[in-house]
DNA sequence: CCATGTACCTGAAGGC
DNA sequence: TGCCTTCAGGTACATG
């Protein structure tokens, strides 16, 4: 579910209402969900910070750190009274202002790791995908590090991260490019090219509030609206938005794939 | 190194 | 209704 706009949207949102909150006490429900290697007792910190890198929530706490990932179906949501816990509610913390944050996760895949050392988690991590060290020159040095479909490469997280199936699909339409095409064959300017088109899609994604599928929420359980102005993703068998010929929508790199076989090449 | 399959989970949707 | 299959925004791990 949640890729890196939905996940911008989330924390920008938690920067608002949580930051500086101490958290009292906190309720695990499915214990799968919550993992801990951290020295220190999680009732009494602050969260000092909320950052992220890729689709990893960051809360740098006065000790230690929690690091968040959704996955398919989770959902942070901030709630100001005590309510009970509700269907699929995983994590539940409590702050000292009586208001809480809720981790709500149907499928439970998603992880909160408390910890000291969150660059064992984040250090196989790549570049997120909007931080701006991310320059056109770096981005074209790491698809050549690569021999992998472009699919692939840009779903693993490995080399740049934030992106998903959604983002993945739609960014190689813009860019008109196939997922088939290897990473190392993208010259120069069409790799260039490509980076510029990620960008756009993922901020304008951000502005939207992210894309709601199914699942996604944000912070205050609001639908994003980025799924209106999707162009191939779930477009199977519909008109191209560019040639019209009808969008293929095949299983290609562990993933449904969708892409207009006129408009995007291969290389 | 790369591609593919499976596991982890629940629920929605479609076929019969 | 109900039963079965397929699919879903992610990632880790095992196997060729």
């Amino acid at each position: 579910m949640p890729e890196l706009p939905e996940v911008e949207t989330v924390i920008r949102e938690l920067q608002k209402e949580i930051l500086f909150k101490t958290i009292i006490s906190y309720s695990v429900f499915w214990n799968k969900t919550f993992v801990s290697d951290s020295e220190h007792k999680l009732n009494g910190l602050t969260i000092n910070n909320i950052t992220r890198k890729g689709k990893y929530i960051i809360f740098s706490l006065s000790q230690s750190f929690l690091i968040i990932h959704l996955r398919m179906t989770g959902n942070l949501l901030i709630s100001d009274s005590m309510g009970n816990k509700k269907k699929h509610d995983r994590v539940i913390f409590v702050f000292d202002d009586n208001s809480q944050l809720v981790f709500n996760d149907i499928r439970k895949f998603g992880r909160i790791y408390h910890t000291d050392r969150p660059e064992n988690i984040l250090s196989r991590v790549g570049i997120d995908a909007l931080d701006s060290r991310l320059t056109p020159n770096l981005f074209y040095g790491l698809l050549h590090k690569s021999k992998r479909n472009i699919k692939a490469f840009l779903l693993s997280q490995e080399y740049i991260s934030g992106l998903g199936n959604i983002y993945v699909d739609e960014c190689l339409f813009r860019a008109g490019i196939t997922p088939f095409t290897i990473s190392a064959n993208i010259r120069r300017e069409k790799a260039h090219a490509l980076l510029e088109v990620i960008k756009e899609i993922l901020e304008f994604a951000i502005i939207n509030m992210g894309t709601t599928i199914s699942d996604y929420r944000d912070a205050f359980g609001n639908f994003g609206s980025n799924q209106n102005f999707l162009k191939v993703y779930q477009r199977g068998g519909l008109p191209c938005f560019k040639c019209g010929a009808p969008i293929k929508r095949i299983w290609y790199a562990g993933r449904g794939t969708h892409y207009c076989n006129v408009c995007q090449k291969t290389f």
